[in-house]
DNA sequence: TAATTTAGTTTATAATATAAACATGTTTAT
DNA sequence: ATAAACATGTTTATATTATAAACTAAATTA
């Protein structure tokens, strides 16, 4: 578009972009405070996850805690920038 | 989502909300210009307007210049305060 | 008059988002 | 000890959405 710089799709989607979001502000979160945040269900929040991760845009560490799974999710750098380009691109479309 | 809106589905969408930016600088805009802004292709464009009628958010007169079919559209009070809801709503997510 | 262009619409397909169902193990109640 | 309920996710099926390809209809040009 001329006027109007694409938008990576794989930040342009509400549940996606909110996890983003969130892991900006936090040095790390867990899969249980992501959900709660973002009041995903569980499936949608694992399938978005996944994609932000094999995108590079954040890293997933998986360990145990008190014997259960705990999913740790931190933003990377390549993130970061995806991020900061898409909310300057954003600005095209917002006037 | 608590910390997060809800992002108007509507206008979460690249293509239209490229064209609610369009029409809210001009008066009013020919399909043809904003195909041209946006670089949609013309079934795309279509459907997408149609979208955005249904909903209220803009409004489309069809007439005919030089024999030609002309396809004007014009965005509603409506439609410009969703647009503003919708940004209002994203800065939840930008920071 | 046949091919090309203009200005779109309709329909089929590809991509995406989302939730329901499932898996695996843990804790609690009986 | 065993069953029921809970925790923490993943996988898979479905619904929604975006997009382009195919089509329509009239006008213009060769």
């Amino acid at each position: 578009m001329s006027d109007f710089k694409p938008l990576d799709p794989l930040l342009h989607s509400q549940l996606r972009l909110a996890i983003m979001s969130l892991l900006l502000s936090v040095k790390s979160a867990e899969f249980t405070f992501i959900k709660e945040k973002t009041e995903a269900t569980a499936g949608n929040l694992s399938v978005q996850l996944d994609k932000l991760s094999k995108a590079g845009y954040i890293e997933i560490e998986k360990s145990f805690r008190d014997k259960k799974p705990l999913t740790t999710c931190k933003i990377t750098k390549k993130g970061i920038t995806a991020f900061e380009s898409y909310v300057n691109a954003l600005k095209d479309y917002l006037n």
